[in-house]
DNA sequence: AGCACGCCGACT
DNA sequence: GTCGGCGTGCTC
């Protein structure tokens, strides 16, 4: 009789379907990919279920192809997938889409042989080959060199045939060629804090558990991955690390590279084919140390035995569109569904994990000294009330900088991108260069063209001769972009270099290399840049780190705009005084009895933190609370703000509290009106109830987009 | 991806 | 009324 299967189908829908398995088709494995018709077309669809019978009424359509022998989503990530459509409210459809490489949804055959090499079985016997010459060259060529990689002989000119020929005779067998991992100690003596970290995650390996790592910049949280990731490779398991974008994964790779010889990388800046080939490699247990960003999460394994998330506060490993999923929260379900345990690691930690460690749900070790180096940087504040500011900098701002600089000493200046920018404003009737299809101003950039651009739809603007409504010729920009304090700088420090990194002035990652690598001279200079500066790299020589308009992120409407903005300047303040002299960090506000700038200068980010959590825990605010955000967008502000109404409605009866709707901080975006309504929640199970509610809802509005953001991390 | 269906404006 | 354009939903 034919089997019945049951497949999900990577196309936007809510459920899985049922087709026939023709008895002229070869049995099936669960976990394979079959094509089958779907409507008008043939789609690529995997198989969760082979049964006997189906709740579906109607005609069963039968299965085309099947496309593979064995199991390519293995059972742990169809219950991964399960998880995130029902959490993160999104079809099932779109899941499996999001989850695999295109090159496995357009079908292409699977490779599963991995390299391998010939050696000889029984070399003790005299073998008589007789006329057999292509295969007594072959032998003689093992005998002398004990084994040799397959490709290597095909190189020679040795056909498959004789090398079939003598396996079948049983002379000589293959051995898969798997990468081996060494280990290189580098002569590093872990201290006593790492110490205790090594120990006691290596103390809970075989379990499900979350192990934070509470560390300041060159702490050594890597020392203390490398360690614990050397006994899981040990045991011949496999090991998935997970860092925050591809910026940052060359380094990383080096660094993973030269202590155990090889590591296998996934980023989207990859080929299809090379994520293909990595990520076959990978699921037949080839490679078992594997580095990549967000959607690496998703690479099936034969043998997980550990999952890192560095920097586990980046909020880019929350994805923001289609499947709005966070990777590091699908890391620990993953991991406990294997029962495995996650590492965290962070200087700056998210709420959320401080909260979970304070629940006693996570295990936190701290790592507050910096091995062989001075102590942290010194925080200061900087009140720039009432004073004349110069390219954004306050007169005792520079006069900070030359003491530096004259000892010989590197400053950093960091620029919040936000209030930063250059615009055109008229001087007679103050109107300022607005886009066309967007509620914000116009940039004015000076490179490659003098032009205005905005930032949001990319579209750009010749510079008007005359404003469009008073046609006064007096337009003058203001704001203070970057080439503002660079030529304020230029003008008080003529014999220092100055430096910018930007994306205007560096968008080539070479560049931002070369920038760096000359800093770690130990010479007078000024860097000035955007968020860029805050990752990764050691300036050994930076004593000053100068913040400019920090705090507009501290009047954001975006509730995790302080956490943002305090986890930047402890991010930046990190790259300052690893020397022998201990760093300063200046920060000029114009609030600076603000509670948060008050506690970050006094006790640092565990200071911000503990105010913070007490301002969220009041304002009933996550990690207090669940909370998902409903965004929509459409041709007018009314209708959108209505149709928000209508979905709220729909939960009335529900205690889930409902804000809004509300116009979201930019109204409009590509002339769409856009508005937002939040569900927040004590309690996740009722929240979610009140989603899926929302989610299944019988109320449109033709021409309204609108999506679920569950846990969302920024609110514009 | 392609096709049916339904809503709405324009026209016999 | 009825035609047809287009936006939306469905596909085992």
């Amino acid at each position: 009789m034919a089997q019945i299967i049951k497949v999900l189908i990577p196309r936007p829908v809510w459920q899985g379907y049922d087709y026939m398995l023709p008895d002229s088709l070869s049995s099936i494995v669960v976990g394979a990919r079959v094509r089958v018709p779907f409507g008008p077309t043939n789609v690529v669809a995997i198989v969760v279920e082979v049964a006997t019978r189906t709740e579906h009424t109607g005609h069963l359509r039968a299965v085309d192809k099947v496309l593979d022998q064995r199991c390519i989503l293995s059972a742990d990530l169809v219950r991964l997938a399960n998880w995130l459509a029902s959490y993160y409210h999104c079809p099932i459809g779109t899941v499996v889409e999001t989850m695999l490489p295109t090159d496995v949804l357009r079908g292409r055959p699977m490779f599963v042989e991995p390299d391998f090499e010939w050696q000889i079985v029984a070399q003790e016997q005299a073998v008589e080959f007789k006329r057999a010459k292509r295969q007594q060259e072959v032998w003689t060529l093992l005998i002398k060199h004990g084994a040799i990689p397959d490709v290597e002989l095909r190189k020679l000119g040795v056909v498959r045939n004789v090398l079939n020929t003598m396996e079948n005779k049983g002379l000589i067998r293959r051995v898969p060629l798997f990468p081996a991992y060494k280990f290189e100690a580098r002569g590093i003596k872990p201290t006593q804090e790492q110490e205790l970290a090594i120990d006691g995650i290596r103390a809970a390996l075989d379990s499900f558990g979350v192990h934070v790592l509470d560390g300041v910049t060159g702490s050594g949280k890597t020392e203390v991955y490398i360690r614990v990731i050397k006994e899981i490779l040990d045991q011949g398991k496999q090991v998935l690390v997970l860092v925050p974008e591809i910026a940052l994964t060359p380094q990383t790779a080096n660094h993973f590279r030269d202590r155990f010889g090889n590591v296998a990388v996934l980023h989207s800046m990859r080929t299809n084919l090379q994520r293909f080939e990595v990520w076959c490699k990978v699921a037949c247990g080839e490679h078992r140390l594997v580095l990549g960003t967000r959607s690496a999460i998703f690479t099936p394994f034969k043998d997980l035995g550990l999952i890192v998330v560095d920097e586990e506060h980046d909020t880019s490993y929350k994805q923001a569109d289609s499947l709005r999923y966070s990777a590091r929260d699908a890391a620990i379900v993953r991991a406990h569904d294997l029962n495995i345990p996650v590492i965290l690691g962070s200087a700056t930690l998210s709420l959320e994990t401080v909260e979970n460690i304070n629940r006693k749900k996570y295990r936190r070790y701290q790592l507050s000294a910096r091995p062989g180096v001075a102590k942290l940087p010194k925080f200061q504040l900087l009140d720039i009330r009432g004073q004349i500011l110069q390219g954004g900098m306050c007169h005792s701002l520079i006069e900070i900088m030359r003491d530096h600089l004259d000892r010989k000493g590197q400053v950093l200046v960091l620029i919040n991108r936000r209030g930063f920018a250059l615009s055109l404003i008229c001087r007679d009737c103050g109107r300022p260069a607005n886009c066309q299809d967007c509620d914000v101003r116009l940039t004015l950039h000076e490179y490659p063209r003098r032009e205005l651009r905005c930032h949001y739809c990319d579209r750009r603007y010749e510079l008007p001769a005359a404003c469009p409504d008073c046609s006064s010729t007096r337009l003058v920009s203001v704001g203070a972009a970057t080439q503002r304090v660079v030529e304020t700088l230029n003008e008080a420090f003529p014999d220092v270099p100055v430096r910018r990194i930007d994306r205007d002035a560096l968008n080539t990652n070479r560049k931002l290399e070369q920038t760096f690598e000359a800093m770690q001279q130990p010479s007078r200079c000024i860097l000035v840049g955007t968020q860029m500066l805050a990752k990764g790299h050691h300036l050994p020589n930076v004593t000053l780190v100068a913040v400019l308009r920090a705090d507009v992120g501290f009047f954001s409407p975006d509730f995790r705009a302080a956490e943002r903005t305090a986890q930047l300047i402890v991010q930046v303040a990190g790259r300052a005084g690893r020397a022998e002299r201990e760093g300063e960090v200046w920060i000029q506000t114009l609030d600076p009895e603000h509670t948060h700038l008050e506690s970050l200068a006094q006790s640092g980010y565990a200071g911000f933190v503990k105010t913070e959590l007490i301002s969220r825990k009041s304002a009933r605010l996550p990690p207090y609370s669940h909370m998902a955000l409903l965004r929509a967008e459409g041709a007018n502000s009314e209708e959108v703000s209505e149709f928000l109404e209508q979905l709220l409605k729909e939960v009335q009866f529900t205690s889930t509290d409902k804000l809004g709707p509300i116009p979201a901080p930019i109204p409009r975006l590509n002339n769409r009106w856009r508005c937002q309504a939040a569900l927040v929640d004590s309690n996740r199970k009722r929240l979610h109830e009140s989603l899926a509610m929302i989610a299944r809802t019988s109320v449109q509005r033709s021409k309204i987009r609108w999506s679920i953001d569950v846990d969302p991390m920024d609110m514009s």
